[in-house]
DNA sequence: CCTAATCTCATCAGGACCATCCTGATGAGCGCATTAGG
């Protein structure tokens, strides 16, 4: 459901990227590598992207669909295919022996001006933003993804926990004013202000439920228990 | 309709300064996350 908004305005907004389609080969790789080991680190998943030519960032997606698609699969037919049983032993050493993780990496202070300035303009950027933001900063697109990611996080965050904290209430404030500005503009999908919009007027989502039909209010959304 | 892409939230962990904070990276999602492209 990417809102529709006016098709003049948001040309570059919210769009996901196309769908990747693996080829039988490139997928016969990746389940025999998710079969060895479900959790790879940094360097498995750099050799596999290597090796059937895409970009570490979809192998890291589809090992995640993967491993949510299995444990689904494992709930509901607890013993029956032993054919794939080789993640069944994959628990509590697997984890413990996971592989080394991709080096942090970190930021100059004028990378992160360009990102915040991204963020006040739109916090949910489509894929053509984050490939051009990822371009004028000199990172991958995959860092643009994950820092808006950690930056919503932590935005939510940070205003359940120092409501009352004067600095933050006029940082707040000043992005409360951005904030209506560009939802006057239509700059993101409405379905998620409710989700992120500052000052919203309960903390609670089921309070602001009123304002929105329920169709259009994912059900998680509904049904996640309020942290209030 | 399958599954890639995306989301939130919780947590781990590296690095800057000295026990703690900030923030990038990763994983789960339980009436088994949701959305949406092909």
């Amino acid at each position: 459901m990417a809102q529709d908004n006016s098709p003049n305005k948001t040309i570059t907004m919210n769009q996901r990227r196309s769908r990747t389609k693996f080829t039988e080969d490139q997928l016969k790789i990746l389940i025999k590598a998710f079969d060895q080991n479900p959790y790879p680190g940094y360097a498995t998943k750099q050799r596999l992207a290597l090796e059937i030519n895409t970009d570490e960032s979809r192998i890291q997606i589809w090992f995640q669909n993967r491993r949510a698609r299995h444990q689904c699969q494992k709930k509901s037919e607890p013993d029956e295919d032993l054919e794939s049983s080789q993640d069944q032993d994959h628990s509590e050493e697997e984890i413990q022996s996971r592989e080394d993780r991709r080096c942090r990496t970190s930021y100059t202070s004028s990378q992160l001006h360009t990102f915040i300035g991204a963020f006040m303009n739109n916090p949910y950027p489509g894929i053509d933003t984050r490939e051009q933001l990822a371009k004028e900063i000199g990172i991958p697109e995959s860092r643009v993804q994950i820092w808006f990611q950690n930056r919503r996080s932590r935005f939510h965050v940070q205003r359940k926990r120092e409501p009352d904290d004067q600095d933050s209430e006029q940082r707040q404030d000043q992005e409360q004013d951005l904030w209506d500005e560009r939802v006057q503009d239509n700059c993101f999908p409405n379905k998620l202000l409710g989700l992120f919009r500052p000052n919203k007027p309960t903390s609670c989502l089921c309070g602001s439920l009123d304002s929105r039909s329920t169709d259009t209010v994912p059900a998680h959304e509904q049904g996640r228990p309020c942290i209030s």
